[in-house]
DNA sequence: AATTTTTAATTGATACATAAAATATCTAAA
DNA sequence: TTTAGATATTTTATGTATCAATTAAAAATT
């Protein structure tokens, strides 16, 4: 056997049958993961030490900071990528806080919409306001052509996840793919 | 002023007193946290239906299974970057179900190793293997390239975010940062 | 040797997260 | 108009997470 032929062979062998062993994928998932468990760790941890409040309340007021008019819990589950059960509770503890008030919908007396109290409104405001300066110095370590650089490649990865996940998972006829509990994974 | 002048100025400005508004490091953020989720949510999902478990117990079989003289529940606790609490839950209900065991530590009353059982270390090497697979795929709409490159940039991130965090919380002599809690953020 | 400090792990209270089941309401078709 | 199904939320059960407090043992001081 020629040797070209020995070397196409191989070829083919590795791409068919040994495709490669994967290990810079598993580094890149563990690297990432890494990546965001520091920062979400450190976020969590200011929050509390400045504002004595959590990330998924804080996540949950960013959400309605930007919906005037108030959001439908099932929104708030499918925006925030959690589970109905879960919004519920949330929803709860920051009515109690004095942050969201519940607002029943006349046209639905299913549904019913949440929406920031002048209080809530205000101190998310503040919080906001330095949430965004923490983001900042976490990546002051890059430059803004690294940063644009890494925008790009996480916006692919999004989409190649997103098509993999879809293909397992089909979208239904009003568009949300949820197995149940009603949570969806759009962003 | 002649139009030219004025950009100028306007540029300078730009640079000299409004040095950005971080908007982009937002976003960046943003897409990071998402693509974590998304994968996670998926890497859940997925261990729930072919193997019966969760993140967090896998995860922990992955640390015992790189060790295989077993691991203090400090140590766990710090790579996995969870309380020490969290641990003990963890492996309560890991030694329940037949995947690790306690040792007890002669040299250390206090402390005990935990192993993987032979079944713990046998049921790990399948997940893994799966595990390893769903990865490969999440990423398959990267080229090698754009791999590296992301590998490139979230280590760069890394670093970054890991200088921001210890210089607000200075080691201490021994080299545990933690506030309180036993939570370290090593990795 | 007695005391203090540090360390390792556990416990208890609370918050968040899921999936699954229950409840209530709405919509559309038989 | 009843009824079948879809939808919105809540409830329930369980697992995972934190922090703060506690126990026990070890190490360091005095």
């Amino acid at each position: 056997m020629a040797k070209s032929a020995l070397v196409q062979l191989d070829a083919e062998t590795k791409v068919l049958e040994a495709p490669h062993d994967h290990k810079d994928e598993l580094r890149l998932w563990l690297r990432l993961m890494t990546c965001n468990n520091l920062i979400e760790a450190e976020i969590r941890s200011r929050l509390r030490e400045r504002f004595a409040t959590t990330l998924p309340r804080f996540d949950l007021l960013a959400q309605l900071a930007r919906a005037p008019d108030g959001m439908l819990l099932g929104e708030l589950s499918q925006r925030m990528m959690v589970s109905a059960g879960n919004i519920t509770g949330l929803v709860d503890r920051l009515v109690d806080s004095g942050q969201l008030h519940r607002v029943p919908l006349p046209t639905d007396r299913r549904a019913q919409v949440v929406k920031l109290t002048p209080a809530g409104r205000r101190e998310f405001r503040k919080m906001a306001q330095e949430h965004e300066k923490w983001i900042a110095t976490f990546f002051e370590g890059l430059s803004p052509d690294e940063i644009e650089v890494l925008l790009a490649g996480l916006s692919k990865l999004k989409l190649s996840v997103r098509a993999v996940v879809a293909d397992r998972r089909p979208l239904t006829a009003r568009g949300y793919p949820r197995p149940r509990g009603q949570t969806s994974v759009v962003r």
